[in-house]
DNA sequence: TTTGACTTCAAACAGTTGTTTGAATAAGGT
DNA sequence: ACCTTATTCAAACAACTGTTTGAAGTCAAA
Protein backbone atom coordinates (compact mmCIF):
# COMPACT_ATOMS: atom_id res chain seq x y z
CA UNK A 1 0.00 0.00 0.00
CA UNK A 2 0.48 3.66 0.41
CA UNK A 3 1.98 5.74 -2.52
CA UNK A 4 5.56 4.97 -2.49
CA UNK A 5 5.96 5.32 -6.09
CA UNK A 6 9.59 5.41 -7.84
CA UNK A 7 10.84 7.58 -4.87
CA UNK A 8 13.88 6.84 -2.71
CA UNK A 9 16.34 5.96 -5.40
CA UNK A 10 19.61 7.77 -4.66
CA UNK A 11 21.13 6.07 -7.71
CA UNK A 12 19.56 2.47 -7.64
CA UNK A 13 18.57 2.54 -11.32
CA UNK A 14 22.06 3.39 -12.31
CA UNK A 15 23.89 0.76 -10.66
CA UNK A 16 21.75 -1.65 -12.19
CA UNK A 17 22.43 -0.06 -15.61
CA UNK A 18 25.93 0.13 -15.32
CA UNK A 19 25.48 -3.56 -14.18
CA UNK A 20 23.79 -4.66 -17.44
CA UNK A 21 26.20 -2.79 -19.67
CA UNK A 22 29.10 -4.31 -18.00
CA UNK A 23 27.76 -7.49 -18.54
CA UNK A 24 26.69 -6.92 -21.98
CA UNK A 25 30.20 -5.83 -22.63
CA UNK A 26 31.77 -9.27 -21.11
CA UNK A 27 29.39 -11.58 -21.90
CA UNK A 28 30.06 -10.62 -25.36
CA UNK A 29 33.40 -10.49 -25.37
CA UNK A 30 34.10 -14.16 -23.61
CA UNK A 31 30.54 -15.85 -23.40
CA UNK A 32 28.35 -17.03 -20.50
CA UNK A 33 31.04 -18.97 -18.96
CA UNK A 34 34.38 -17.34 -19.13
CA UNK A 35 32.92 -14.08 -17.45
CA UNK A 36 32.28 -14.27 -13.92
CA UNK A 37 30.16 -11.98 -11.87
CA UNK A 38 32.67 -10.50 -9.99
CA UNK A 39 34.53 -9.54 -12.96
CA UNK A 40 31.15 -8.00 -13.86
CA UNK A 41 30.94 -5.80 -10.65
CA UNK A 42 33.89 -4.80 -10.73
CA UNK A 43 33.78 -3.37 -13.99
CA UNK A 44 30.73 -1.84 -13.25
CA UNK A 45 32.31 -0.59 -9.92
CA UNK A 46 29.27 -2.11 -7.85
CA UNK A 47 29.38 -5.12 -5.95
CA UNK A 48 28.84 -8.58 -6.31
CA UNK A 49 25.67 -9.12 -4.59
CA UNK A 50 24.04 -6.32 -6.73
CA UNK A 51 23.38 -8.84 -9.46
CA UNK A 52 21.75 -10.82 -7.01
CA UNK A 53 19.36 -7.78 -5.67
CA UNK A 54 18.43 -6.15 -8.95
CA UNK A 55 18.46 -9.75 -11.84
CA UNK A 56 18.18 -12.52 -9.04
CA UNK A 57 21.06 -14.45 -10.21
CA UNK A 58 23.84 -14.68 -13.22
CA UNK A 59 21.54 -16.13 -15.67
CA UNK A 60 18.81 -13.41 -14.58
CA UNK A 61 21.55 -11.08 -15.53
CA UNK A 62 22.58 -12.77 -18.69
CA UNK A 63 18.80 -12.71 -19.97
CA UNK A 64 18.51 -8.94 -19.66
CA UNK A 65 21.84 -8.82 -21.69
CA UNK A 66 20.45 -10.80 -24.09
CA UNK A 67 16.83 -9.20 -24.04
CA UNK A 68 16.72 -5.71 -22.60
CA UNK A 69 19.13 -3.39 -24.77
CA UNK A 70 17.39 -4.48 -28.01
CA UNK A 71 14.15 -3.08 -26.91
CA UNK A 72 11.73 -3.07 -29.48
CA UNK A 73 14.39 -3.23 -32.29
CA UNK A 74 12.03 -5.67 -34.21
CA UNK A 75 13.86 -6.41 -37.42
CA UNK A 76 12.30 -5.73 -40.33
CA UNK A 77 8.87 -7.95 -41.30
CA UNK A 78 8.85 -9.10 -44.82
CA UNK A 79 6.11 -7.87 -46.61
CA UNK A 80 3.20 -9.55 -48.28
CA UNK A 81 4.46 -11.32 -51.15
CA UNK A 82 2.96 -9.48 -54.74
CA UNK A 83 3.08 -5.82 -52.78
CA UNK A 84 6.81 -5.40 -54.19
CA UNK A 85 9.17 -6.07 -56.73
CA UNK A 86 11.48 -9.00 -55.82
CA UNK A 87 14.71 -7.13 -56.41
CA UNK A 88 13.20 -4.29 -54.12
CA UNK A 89 12.31 -6.92 -51.64
CA UNK A 90 15.74 -8.65 -51.74
CA UNK A 91 17.73 -5.82 -51.44
CA UNK A 92 15.27 -4.46 -48.70
CA UNK A 93 15.61 -7.76 -46.84
CA UNK A 94 19.58 -7.46 -46.98
CA UNK A 95 19.68 -3.78 -45.61
CA UNK A 96 17.49 -4.89 -42.79
CA UNK A 97 19.65 -8.31 -41.93
CA UNK A 98 22.94 -6.40 -42.03
CA UNK A 99 22.09 -3.23 -40.27
CA UNK A 100 23.09 -3.68 -37.04
CA UNK A 101 26.74 -3.98 -38.67
CA UNK A 102 26.14 -0.70 -38.79
CA UNK A 103 24.81 0.08 -35.46
CA UNK A 104 26.56 0.77 -32.21
CA UNK A 105 28.63 -0.74 -29.96
CA UNK A 106 25.65 -1.89 -27.46
CA UNK A 107 24.12 -3.60 -30.44
CA UNK A 108 26.56 -5.53 -32.03
CA UNK A 109 26.98 -6.72 -28.55
CA UNK A 110 24.09 -8.11 -28.13
CA UNK A 111 24.16 -9.65 -31.84
CA UNK A 112 26.64 -11.26 -30.64
CA UNK A 113 25.37 -12.82 -27.69
CA UNK A 114 22.87 -13.71 -30.10
CA UNK A 115 24.83 -15.66 -32.29
CA UNK A 116 26.67 -17.18 -29.65
CA UNK A 117 23.72 -18.83 -28.38
CA UNK A 118 23.64 -20.55 -31.80
CA UNK A 119 26.76 -22.52 -30.92
CA UNK A 120 26.58 -22.74 -27.27
CA UNK A 121 23.49 -22.82 -26.43
CA UNK A 122 22.66 -21.62 -22.61
CA UNK A 123 18.83 -22.23 -22.97
CA UNK A 124 17.66 -18.66 -24.29
CA UNK A 125 17.93 -21.09 -27.56
CA UNK A 126 14.82 -22.72 -28.03
CA UNK A 127 13.11 -18.73 -27.34
CA UNK A 128 15.36 -17.26 -29.69
CA UNK A 129 14.55 -19.63 -32.28
CA UNK A 130 10.95 -19.17 -32.43
CA UNK A 131 11.11 -15.32 -31.94
CA UNK A 132 13.38 -14.44 -34.14
CA UNK A 133 14.94 -17.21 -36.48
CA UNK A 134 11.46 -18.78 -37.57
CA UNK A 135 10.05 -15.92 -38.26
CA UNK A 136 12.47 -14.82 -40.63
CA UNK A 137 12.96 -18.06 -42.43
CA UNK A 138 9.50 -18.67 -42.82
CA UNK A 139 8.98 -14.92 -44.26
CA UNK A 140 11.11 -15.42 -47.08
CA UNK A 141 9.98 -19.46 -47.63
CA UNK A 142 6.35 -17.26 -48.27
CA UNK A 143 8.01 -15.14 -50.72
CA UNK A 144 9.71 -17.28 -52.27
CA UNK A 145 6.78 -19.84 -52.78
CA UNK A 146 4.78 -17.04 -54.34
CA UNK A 147 7.35 -16.29 -56.38
CA UNK A 148 7.48 -19.80 -57.55
CA UNK A 149 4.24 -20.16 -57.53
CA UNK A 150 4.02 -22.96 -55.03
CA UNK A 151 1.50 -23.65 -52.45
CA UNK A 152 3.92 -24.95 -49.44
CA UNK A 153 7.78 -24.93 -49.57
CA UNK A 154 9.84 -27.74 -51.22
CA UNK A 155 13.27 -29.19 -50.16
CA UNK A 156 14.50 -27.94 -52.82
CA UNK A 157 12.93 -23.85 -51.68
CA UNK A 158 14.28 -24.79 -47.75
CA UNK A 159 17.58 -25.16 -49.27
CA UNK A 160 17.66 -22.17 -51.51
CA UNK A 161 16.23 -19.86 -48.10
CA UNK A 162 19.46 -21.59 -46.07
CA UNK A 163 21.61 -20.81 -48.76
CA UNK A 164 20.03 -16.73 -49.39
CA UNK A 165 19.69 -16.26 -45.59
CA UNK A 166 23.10 -18.18 -44.50
CA UNK A 167 25.37 -15.57 -46.80
CA UNK A 168 24.59 -13.22 -44.59
CA UNK A 169 23.92 -14.73 -41.42
CA UNK A 170 28.09 -15.78 -42.17
CA UNK A 171 28.71 -12.10 -41.62
CA UNK A 172 27.39 -11.94 -38.21
CA UNK A 173 28.96 -15.10 -37.48
CA UNK A 174 32.19 -14.65 -39.34
CA UNK A 175 33.03 -11.30 -38.43
CA UNK A 176 36.23 -12.65 -37.11
CA UNK A 177 37.28 -14.25 -39.79
CA UNK A 178 36.60 -11.26 -42.32
CA UNK A 179 38.55 -9.08 -40.41
CA UNK A 180 41.32 -11.52 -40.34
CA UNK A 181 41.23 -12.17 -44.16
CA UNK A 182 39.89 -9.41 -45.84
CA UNK A 183 39.11 -6.74 -43.29
CA UNK A 184 38.12 -3.64 -45.78
CA UNK A 185 35.04 -6.15 -47.07
CA UNK A 186 32.57 -4.78 -43.90
CA UNK A 187 35.20 -1.22 -42.83
CA UNK A 188 32.27 1.45 -42.51
CA UNK A 189 28.47 1.88 -43.07
CA UNK A 190 28.94 2.35 -46.66
CA UNK A 191 30.54 -0.78 -47.17
CA UNK A 192 27.89 -2.72 -45.15
CA UNK A 193 25.46 -1.56 -47.59
CA UNK A 194 27.26 -1.93 -50.40
CA UNK A 195 27.61 -5.45 -49.13
CA UNK A 196 23.85 -5.57 -48.75
CA UNK A 197 23.57 -4.23 -52.30
CA UNK A 198 25.55 -7.34 -53.62
CA UNK A 199 24.26 -10.03 -51.42
CA UNK A 200 20.82 -9.26 -52.30
CA UNK A 201 21.81 -9.15 -56.33
CA UNK A 202 23.70 -12.80 -55.69
CA UNK A 203 20.30 -13.91 -54.19
CA UNK A 204 18.44 -12.64 -56.87
CA UNK A 205 20.69 -14.28 -59.54
CA UNK A 206 20.27 -17.50 -57.35
CA UNK A 207 16.37 -17.37 -57.79
CA UNK A 208 16.34 -16.66 -61.32
CA UNK A 209 18.89 -19.88 -61.72
CA UNK A 210 16.35 -22.08 -59.54
CA UNK A 211 13.32 -20.82 -61.59
CA UNK A 212 15.11 -21.68 -64.99
CA UNK A 213 16.25 -25.03 -63.19
CA UNK A 214 12.14 -25.34 -62.26
CA UNK A 215 10.93 -24.73 -65.75
CA UNK A 216 13.25 -26.89 -66.93
CA UNK A 217 11.60 -30.28 -64.83
CA UNK A 218 8.28 -28.59 -64.23
CA UNK A 219 7.25 -32.13 -62.27
CA UNK A 220 9.75 -33.50 -59.67
CA UNK A 221 8.59 -37.12 -60.18
CA UNK A 222 5.36 -36.48 -58.18
CA UNK A 223 5.18 -39.69 -55.30
CA UNK A 224 1.74 -40.52 -54.18
CA UNK A 225 3.26 -40.34 -50.46
CA UNK A 226 6.25 -39.20 -48.85
CA UNK A 227 6.19 -40.63 -45.47
CA UNK B 1 68.84 -47.06 -22.85
CA UNK B 2 67.75 -50.44 -23.35
CA UNK B 3 65.39 -51.33 -25.65
CA UNK B 4 61.82 -51.47 -23.98
CA UNK B 5 60.66 -50.14 -27.30
CA UNK B 6 56.95 -50.56 -26.78
CA UNK B 7 56.79 -52.89 -24.12
CA UNK B 8 54.48 -52.95 -20.98
CA UNK B 9 51.50 -51.09 -21.83
CA UNK B 10 48.68 -52.84 -20.40
CA UNK B 11 45.84 -50.94 -22.07
CA UNK B 12 47.45 -47.69 -21.37
CA UNK B 13 47.18 -46.43 -25.35
CA UNK B 14 43.73 -47.84 -24.25
CA UNK B 15 43.08 -45.22 -21.59
CA UNK B 16 44.12 -42.77 -23.29
CA UNK B 17 42.47 -43.28 -26.62
CA UNK B 18 39.04 -43.73 -24.48
CA UNK B 19 39.84 -40.34 -22.93
CA UNK B 20 40.46 -38.59 -25.83
CA UNK B 21 36.81 -39.46 -27.61
CA UNK B 22 35.21 -39.52 -24.40
CA UNK B 23 36.38 -35.86 -24.35
CA UNK B 24 35.72 -34.96 -28.16
CA UNK B 25 32.11 -36.21 -27.62
CA UNK B 26 31.90 -33.59 -24.10
CA UNK B 27 33.51 -30.91 -25.56
CA UNK B 28 31.62 -30.68 -28.37
CA UNK B 29 28.45 -31.23 -26.80
CA UNK B 30 28.96 -28.59 -24.57
CA UNK B 31 32.41 -26.56 -25.38
CA UNK B 32 35.61 -26.18 -23.44
CA UNK B 33 34.34 -24.34 -20.27
CA UNK B 34 31.23 -26.16 -19.16
CA UNK B 35 32.97 -29.75 -19.66
CA UNK B 36 35.11 -30.89 -16.57
CA UNK B 37 37.92 -33.28 -16.51
CA UNK B 38 35.63 -34.95 -14.04
CA UNK B 39 33.05 -35.50 -15.87
CA UNK B 40 35.60 -36.81 -19.27
CA UNK B 41 37.09 -39.24 -16.96
CA UNK B 42 34.06 -40.79 -15.95
CA UNK B 43 32.90 -40.86 -19.24
CA UNK B 44 35.68 -42.65 -20.08
CA UNK B 45 36.14 -45.15 -17.18
CA UNK B 46 39.46 -43.45 -16.35
CA UNK B 47 40.65 -41.84 -13.25
CA UNK B 48 41.00 -37.61 -13.41
CA UNK B 49 44.99 -37.86 -13.51
CA UNK B 50 45.12 -39.64 -16.24
CA UNK B 51 44.29 -36.81 -18.22
CA UNK B 52 47.31 -35.06 -16.77
CA UNK B 53 49.56 -38.26 -17.40
CA UNK B 54 48.35 -38.16 -20.82
CA UNK B 55 47.77 -34.85 -21.83
CA UNK B 56 49.03 -32.70 -19.82
CA UNK B 57 46.16 -30.38 -18.44
CA UNK B 58 42.82 -29.94 -19.55
CA UNK B 59 44.10 -27.97 -22.62
CA UNK B 60 46.09 -30.53 -23.85
CA UNK B 61 43.35 -32.94 -23.90
CA UNK B 62 41.36 -30.37 -26.32
CA UNK B 63 43.84 -29.67 -27.86
CA UNK B 64 44.46 -33.74 -29.05
CA UNK B 65 40.53 -33.91 -29.62
CA UNK B 66 40.57 -31.26 -31.83
CA UNK B 67 43.89 -32.11 -34.34
CA UNK B 68 44.22 -36.24 -33.52
CA UNK B 69 40.90 -37.70 -34.83
CA UNK B 70 40.97 -35.80 -37.94
CA UNK B 71 44.33 -37.34 -38.45
CA UNK B 72 45.06 -36.20 -42.26
CA UNK B 73 41.81 -35.12 -43.35
CA UNK B 74 43.11 -32.95 -45.41
CA UNK B 75 40.55 -30.83 -47.38
CA UNK B 76 40.20 -30.99 -50.42
CA UNK B 77 43.12 -28.74 -52.79
CA UNK B 78 41.31 -26.32 -55.21
CA UNK B 79 42.71 -27.11 -58.62
CA UNK B 80 45.09 -24.56 -60.27
CA UNK B 81 43.09 -22.38 -62.51
CA UNK B 82 42.53 -23.36 -65.71
CA UNK B 83 42.73 -26.59 -65.75
CA UNK B 84 39.08 -27.44 -64.49
CA UNK B 85 35.66 -26.22 -66.23
CA UNK B 86 33.97 -24.11 -63.65
CA UNK B 87 31.14 -25.95 -63.01
CA UNK B 88 33.02 -28.97 -62.50
CA UNK B 89 35.21 -26.93 -59.76
CA UNK B 90 32.18 -25.32 -58.08
CA UNK B 91 30.04 -28.59 -57.49
CA UNK B 92 33.56 -30.20 -56.39
CA UNK B 93 34.57 -27.26 -53.99
CA UNK B 94 31.06 -27.78 -52.25
CA UNK B 95 31.54 -31.72 -52.36
CA UNK B 96 34.08 -31.04 -49.98
CA UNK B 97 33.32 -28.37 -48.28
CA UNK B 98 30.09 -30.69 -46.90
CA UNK B 99 31.40 -34.29 -46.98
CA UNK B 100 32.30 -33.79 -43.54
CA UNK B 101 28.23 -33.98 -42.48
CA UNK B 102 28.03 -37.09 -44.33
CA UNK B 103 30.78 -38.85 -42.02
CA UNK B 104 30.79 -40.53 -38.91
CA UNK B 105 30.18 -39.07 -35.36
CA UNK B 106 33.69 -38.51 -34.40
CA UNK B 107 33.96 -35.85 -37.63
CA UNK B 108 30.77 -34.13 -36.72
CA UNK B 109 31.81 -33.54 -33.42
CA UNK B 110 35.05 -32.22 -34.57
CA UNK B 111 33.98 -30.47 -36.93
CA UNK B 112 31.88 -29.06 -34.38
CA UNK B 113 34.44 -28.28 -32.35
CA UNK B 114 36.17 -26.02 -35.09
CA UNK B 115 33.21 -24.49 -35.29
CA UNK B 116 32.57 -23.38 -31.90
CA UNK B 117 36.43 -22.03 -31.88
CA UNK B 118 34.94 -19.25 -34.15
CA UNK B 119 32.46 -18.13 -32.01
CA UNK B 120 34.21 -19.31 -28.70
CA UNK B 121 37.79 -18.70 -28.86
CA UNK B 122 39.64 -20.93 -27.25
CA UNK B 123 43.63 -20.08 -28.29
CA UNK B 124 43.32 -22.32 -30.92
CA UNK B 125 41.61 -19.92 -33.15
CA UNK B 126 44.90 -18.12 -34.78
CA UNK B 127 46.23 -21.87 -35.99
CA UNK B 128 42.69 -22.98 -37.10
CA UNK B 129 42.35 -19.90 -39.31
CA UNK B 130 46.00 -20.13 -40.65
CA UNK B 131 45.86 -23.67 -41.28
CA UNK B 132 42.03 -23.92 -42.43
CA UNK B 133 40.56 -20.96 -43.62
CA UNK B 134 42.91 -18.54 -45.32
CA UNK B 135 43.79 -21.53 -47.31
CA UNK B 136 40.23 -22.26 -49.09
CA UNK B 137 39.41 -18.94 -49.14
CA UNK B 138 42.60 -17.56 -50.88
CA UNK B 139 41.92 -21.11 -53.23
CA UNK B 140 38.58 -19.57 -54.13
CA UNK B 141 39.75 -15.91 -54.31
CA UNK B 142 42.23 -17.21 -56.54
CA UNK B 143 40.44 -19.15 -59.03
CA UNK B 144 37.53 -16.54 -59.16
CA UNK B 145 40.43 -14.02 -60.09
CA UNK B 146 41.50 -15.88 -63.17
CA UNK B 147 37.47 -16.67 -63.90
CA UNK B 148 37.43 -12.63 -64.10
CA UNK B 149 40.90 -12.15 -65.50
CA UNK B 150 42.06 -10.30 -62.55
CA UNK B 151 45.59 -9.78 -61.29
CA UNK B 152 44.45 -9.09 -57.81
CA UNK B 153 41.62 -9.33 -55.88
CA UNK B 154 39.40 -6.34 -55.41
CA UNK B 155 36.85 -5.57 -52.52
CA UNK B 156 33.68 -7.08 -54.64
CA UNK B 157 35.44 -10.45 -55.51
CA UNK B 158 36.50 -10.68 -51.78
CA UNK B 159 32.60 -10.18 -50.73
CA UNK B 160 31.73 -13.10 -53.65
CA UNK B 161 34.13 -15.25 -52.33
CA UNK B 162 32.80 -15.03 -48.64
CA UNK B 163 29.50 -14.94 -49.82
CA UNK B 164 29.84 -18.02 -51.26
CA UNK B 165 31.42 -20.06 -48.55
CA UNK B 166 29.19 -18.85 -46.82
CA UNK B 167 26.57 -20.53 -47.99
CA UNK B 168 28.21 -23.62 -47.10
CA UNK B 169 29.75 -22.73 -43.65
CA UNK B 170 25.82 -21.72 -42.83
CA UNK B 171 24.78 -25.24 -43.01
CA UNK B 172 27.65 -26.11 -40.79
CA UNK B 173 27.39 -23.40 -38.29
CA UNK B 174 23.63 -23.40 -38.32
CA UNK B 175 23.17 -27.29 -38.06
CA UNK B 176 20.33 -27.10 -34.91
CA UNK B 177 18.36 -24.41 -36.68
CA UNK B 178 18.19 -26.34 -39.84
CA UNK B 179 17.22 -29.53 -37.87
CA UNK B 180 14.56 -27.35 -36.22
CA UNK B 181 13.33 -25.17 -39.43
CA UNK B 182 13.18 -27.73 -42.13
CA UNK B 183 15.21 -31.34 -41.09
CA UNK B 184 14.74 -32.98 -43.95
CA UNK B 185 17.35 -30.17 -46.04
CA UNK B 186 20.06 -32.63 -44.57
CA UNK B 187 18.88 -35.86 -43.70
CA UNK B 188 20.88 -38.59 -45.20
CA UNK B 189 24.23 -38.58 -47.46
CA UNK B 190 21.76 -38.54 -50.47
CA UNK B 191 20.27 -34.77 -49.22
CA UNK B 192 23.90 -33.72 -48.62
CA UNK B 193 25.05 -34.41 -51.96
CA UNK B 194 22.16 -32.85 -53.79
CA UNK B 195 22.56 -29.89 -51.11
CA UNK B 196 26.15 -29.85 -52.39
CA UNK B 197 25.02 -29.77 -56.18
CA UNK B 198 22.62 -26.73 -55.04
CA UNK B 199 24.67 -24.76 -53.59
CA UNK B 200 27.20 -25.50 -56.69
CA UNK B 201 24.54 -24.00 -58.96
CA UNK B 202 23.71 -20.57 -56.73
CA UNK B 203 27.40 -20.02 -56.71
CA UNK B 204 27.50 -20.49 -60.35
CA UNK B 205 24.39 -18.14 -60.69
CA UNK B 206 26.19 -15.54 -58.78
CA UNK B 207 29.30 -15.68 -60.52
CA UNK B 208 27.81 -15.49 -64.03
CA UNK B 209 25.53 -12.60 -62.14
CA UNK B 210 29.24 -10.90 -61.00
CA UNK B 211 30.50 -11.11 -64.98
CA UNK B 212 27.77 -9.80 -66.54
CA UNK B 213 28.23 -6.78 -63.54
CA UNK B 214 31.64 -6.28 -64.40
CA UNK B 215 31.03 -5.97 -68.15
CA UNK B 216 28.47 -3.49 -67.73
CA UNK B 217 31.08 -1.19 -66.08
CA UNK B 218 34.43 -2.16 -66.86
CA UNK B 219 36.10 0.24 -65.11
CA UNK B 220 35.44 0.86 -61.87
CA UNK B 221 36.74 4.25 -61.35
CA UNK B 222 40.36 3.88 -61.04
CA UNK B 223 42.03 6.17 -58.62
CA UNK B 224 45.81 6.59 -58.71
CA UNK B 225 46.77 5.25 -55.10
CA UNK B 226 44.02 3.74 -52.86
CA UNK B 227 45.91 4.54 -49.83
C1' DT C 1 62.70 -62.93 -7.35
C1' DT C 2 64.06 -58.62 -7.94
C1' DT C 3 64.17 -54.58 -10.66
C1' DG C 4 62.25 -50.71 -12.90
C1' DA C 5 59.31 -48.55 -15.96
C1' DC C 6 54.50 -47.86 -16.99
C1' DT C 7 49.85 -47.16 -15.44
C1' DT C 8 46.01 -46.48 -12.14
C1' DC C 9 43.85 -44.64 -8.17
C1' DA C 10 41.84 -42.13 -4.03
C1' DA C 11 42.83 -38.28 -1.72
C1' DA C 12 44.19 -33.78 -1.04
C1' DC C 13 45.36 -29.04 -2.78
C1' DA C 14 44.67 -24.38 -3.89
C1' DG C 15 41.93 -21.48 -6.37
C1' DT C 16 37.58 -19.85 -8.38
C1' DT C 17 32.84 -20.07 -8.91
C1' DG C 18 27.81 -18.29 -7.93
C1' DT C 19 25.22 -17.14 -4.08
C1' DT C 20 23.81 -15.60 0.59
C1' DT C 21 24.16 -13.16 4.78
C1' DG C 22 23.71 -9.51 7.97
C1' DA C 23 25.23 -5.27 9.16
C1' DA C 24 25.81 -0.41 7.56
C1' DT C 25 24.12 3.62 5.05
C1' DA C 26 21.05 6.83 3.13
C1' DA C 27 16.56 8.93 2.20
C1' DG C 28 11.71 9.80 2.83
C1' DG C 29 7.37 9.52 5.11
C1' DT C 30 4.95 9.75 9.37
C1' DA D 1 12.17 11.71 16.79
C1' DC D 2 10.97 7.10 14.72
C1' DC D 3 10.02 3.71 11.32
C1' DT D 4 10.22 1.94 6.78
C1' DT D 5 12.20 1.23 2.51
C1' DA D 6 15.88 1.00 -0.83
C1' DT D 7 20.56 0.25 -1.58
C1' DT D 8 25.49 -0.98 -0.77
C1' DC D 9 29.12 -3.57 1.13
C1' DA D 10 32.67 -6.91 3.08
C1' DA D 11 32.66 -11.29 4.48
C1' DA D 12 31.48 -15.92 4.53
C1' DC D 13 29.49 -20.04 2.28
C1' DA D 14 29.34 -24.33 -0.04
C1' DA D 15 30.21 -26.33 -4.28
C1' DC D 16 33.06 -27.02 -7.95
C1' DT D 17 37.29 -26.22 -10.78
C1' DG D 18 41.96 -28.06 -12.76
C1' DT D 19 45.94 -30.05 -10.94
C1' DT D 20 49.21 -32.66 -8.00
C1' DT D 21 50.64 -36.13 -4.86
C1' DG D 22 52.26 -40.40 -3.32
C1' DA D 23 51.17 -44.90 -2.71
C1' DA D 24 49.54 -49.10 -4.99
C1' DG D 25 49.21 -52.10 -8.88
C1' DT D 26 50.78 -54.43 -13.31
C1' DC D 27 53.90 -56.60 -16.23
C1' DA D 28 58.12 -57.57 -19.04
C1' DA D 29 63.04 -57.90 -18.59
C1' DA D 30 67.15 -59.08 -15.86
Amino acid sequence: MSPPTVAARSDGAQARERLLYAALRLFAASGFERTSVRDIAQAAGANVSAVGYYFGDKAGLYRAAFFEPLGDHCQGEMPAPGTVPLPDLMHGFFRDLLKPLKQGEAVQQVIRLHFREIVEPTGLWKEMIENELRPQHEGLVRVLCAEFGLRKADMELQRLTFAIIGMGIHFFVAQDIVQALAPEVMEGPGAIDALADRLAEGALAMIEAERRRRSAQPRPARRRSTR
